[in-house]
DNA sequence: TTGTCTGTTGACACATATGTACATTTTCGC
DNA sequence: GCGAAAATGTACATATGTGTCAACAGACAA
């Protein structure tokens, strides 16, 4: 029978298979990331499977190690980017929550799901919260605040955005870049000049009217 | 044989069945709130779950019901009590965040992390945002912020406390207390008076020292 | 051309879940 | 005490999932 062939000539891979895990993860949780659907969606045999994984726990094994690598190291990376000023570095860190490549809402909120039944992933999870939360911290910290309003300031920056991941509203950019001055004002109590909101709306391809 | 015998006389009833579905779905998980484990946990023959609810779906609408009476009203109604001040209104609605009475918080995650498989649950889910969203901004513009204002701290507040629920931290209760002042004057731009920090310490049973 | 490595497949054994039909037991009003 | 109703339990049919095994097939190198 005819088969469409992958590079290294055959249909299946590990590659192909964490991503058919990851797409149904996103869309459904982790209790419908099973081999059986996985295999319809791949049009391969269940059974294949077993070639590239020990069982389905490796599979999602390798879940939760695409989620470390990829959302927890730009959240530091762009909370320690040189600002000159607080509303600055402020808006470094809004890159992440509206850039896909630097903070993948969806799958964060997939795995937070995902820890109500595993402690093990709840672990996971908490200590991916207290990193993240330290670096933003660090960034009031640079900026002149004392550790406690530093600690509640970096809380709120980063739970208003977990918070809004777990609304999973899906609005338009437009309407969410309306209220980053606002927001930027709360947080740093500060009002962000307009080269600074200029200059992040840019690099989001956003043209404010 | 010997049994334990509630109110009617009898071992199960539909109270007893929605209890056990609601004390799993908050341990584990939709996908974990099943039948045949629930009749284990009830020790109770499977089938006669059967007598209570024509299906599982009908006990899942069960679950949803109490979930919709319980957490939106008391938002509500906390964010419309009388207040002197934006800080003492603040104050009021924080009462939610701490009584496990007003707002039932694991419930909360639970349903929210269930709406990521259903599609119906999801709206349900936004509906509800939707309706606490605008209560807080009405509290807002009640005392002199503008719309866009007013709409960004409601959201502000609002998505914090949906962010701190979905990080499932168990934190002893000085420890979010300390918090508190510095979160009334992040959300409201003002210092909270004493007293009021006072008032709300002492009704939530804390003593600061 | 003949292995051999890489990958695929179907058959099997098993576990866990749902829902229905029907017989049985318990409780309560009379 | 007696019978209806309320509640329980047993048996069955069915679906969906997991994981193992042994047979099979394409690519490629000796």
């Amino acid at each position: 029978m005819e088969q469409a062939l992958n590079d290294t000539g055959w249909r299946g891979s590990h590659e192909g298979w964490l991503e058919a895990a990851y797409e149904t993860l996103l869309e459904s949780g982790v209790d419908s990331v099973k081999i059986l659907p996985l295999a319809k969606k791949l049009n391969l045999s269940r059974t294949s499977f077993y070639w590239f994984f020990k069982d389905r726990e490796e599979l999602l094994a390798g879940l939760i190690g695409r989620w470390r690598e990829k959302n927890t190291g730009n959240i530091i990376k762009q909370s320690e980017a040189y600002a000159e000023s607080l509303a600055e570095a402020m808006l470094n860190v809004f890159d992440c929550w509206l850039d896909q490549n630097l903070f993948d809402s969806k799958f964060e909120f997939a795995v937070r799901s995902w820890a109500l039944q595993s402690e093990e992933i709840l672990l996971e999870v908490q200590k991916a919260d207290q990193v993240r939360l330290e670096a933003l911290k660090r960034m009031f910290v640079r900026f002149g605040y004392e550790e406690t309003p530093a600690d509640v300031r970096a809380r709120t920056t980063y739970l208003v955005q977990i918070g809004y991941i777990s609304m999973q509203s899906r609005e338009e950019i437009a309407v969410r870049m309306k209220r980053i001055p606002e927001y930027i004002a709360i947080y740093t109590g500060q009002i962000p000049q307009q080269r600074e909101l200029d200059r992040f709306f840019a690099r989001h391809g956003y043209k404010p009217k």
